[in-house]
DNA sequence: ACAGTATATTCGTATAAGCAAATATAGTTG
DNA sequence: CAACTATATTTGCTTATACGAATATACTGT
């Protein structure tokens, strides 16, 4: 009983749901864009990444630069079925529709790295509609930081 | 998805869990019978129990003495959804049947107050089998408590 | 080797959670 | 109202969590 309480309190921070929810419906994301999505700072992302990943909902893997997140195939079957009543939940929730959307925007403008340069092709099923941008007119979090140093843009 | 995260949150604890578990399982408990059956405390047991219910999981009722805490009929469409996911990963849960088990010993011992002095002829459907002692072998907490000062058992 | 990018970790701090022991409250019975 | 029972709350303490800022690490391309 003492894993399912820390299970649920793995699920008990808003944005470790978020994160869940996105790379639940997309397969697989790597830091900076979920970063974009939830509007958060990447020491925040990566902390709930590592807390996900100690409580062994989500594995990482590198792809040069990036390290890419997921859900682990091999959950077991209490961790499955509650994540999946979660994400049942979270698709319902407004904020988890509007991080999807997000994302999906994102894609298509271009400033997705997951979906843009480190899987120029491959689309998440439930994003399968859009079609991926160059990246041009994008609201990052990088490029807020650069808009305070000097080049905007 | 605040709220979802709350929710989760007042599912990471054990011994909320078990208290949970066992309000599912027999519809309505007093304080004491849950401190007997998790061999906790009783400022522990109702501190939890005001968490559940500031949580909206619990919901109470005085009845003489005693406060009898039950799971609300009215819950919202997430929580019961969650909590029936929950409660059916408890009850293959071996510490979820240990308690609900010591709980059926203590009613057919008879010291079990809800469904005992409180509720003589009632029993919650998963436990109709049972019959109800007088209390006279009990080893309750409040006995663990006197064994200490003087006469032990 | 070096500059640059993405991510992880450390540090310092603030807040919340959990606990036992003691005390307070609410209701009952005589 | 006084003694008693069940439960709630306060107090003091300890540990866990969450955060941003700063720094460190891991990897890439030159």
């Amino acid at each position: 009983m003492h894993d399912l309480a820390r299970l649920f309190k793995a699920l008990s921070d808003e944005s470790r749901l978020r994160i869940l929810n996105l790379l639940l419906s997309t397969g697989e994301l790597c830091v900076c864009d979920i970063e974009r999505v939830l509007d958060a700072t990447q020491t925040k992302v990566s902390r709930h990444l590592a807390y996900l990943k100690g409580a062994g909902l989500v594995s990482d893997r590198r792809k040069g630069f990036w390290m890419l997140y997921s859900i682990p195939k091999t959950l077991s079957s209490d961790h499955r079925l509650i994540l999946a009543t979660a994400s049942r939940t979270m698709q319902s929730n407004p904020k988890g529709q509007h991080d999807i959307l997000q994302l999906a925007i994102d894609i298509s403008k271009g400033c997705c790295t997951t979906f843009g340069t480190i899987k120029p092709k491959a689309l998440p099923p439930q994003l399968k509609h859009l079609k991926q941008g160059k990246g041009e007119q994008c609201q990052t979090k990088s490029e807020n930081k650069r808009s305070k140093s000097s080049t905007p843009q």
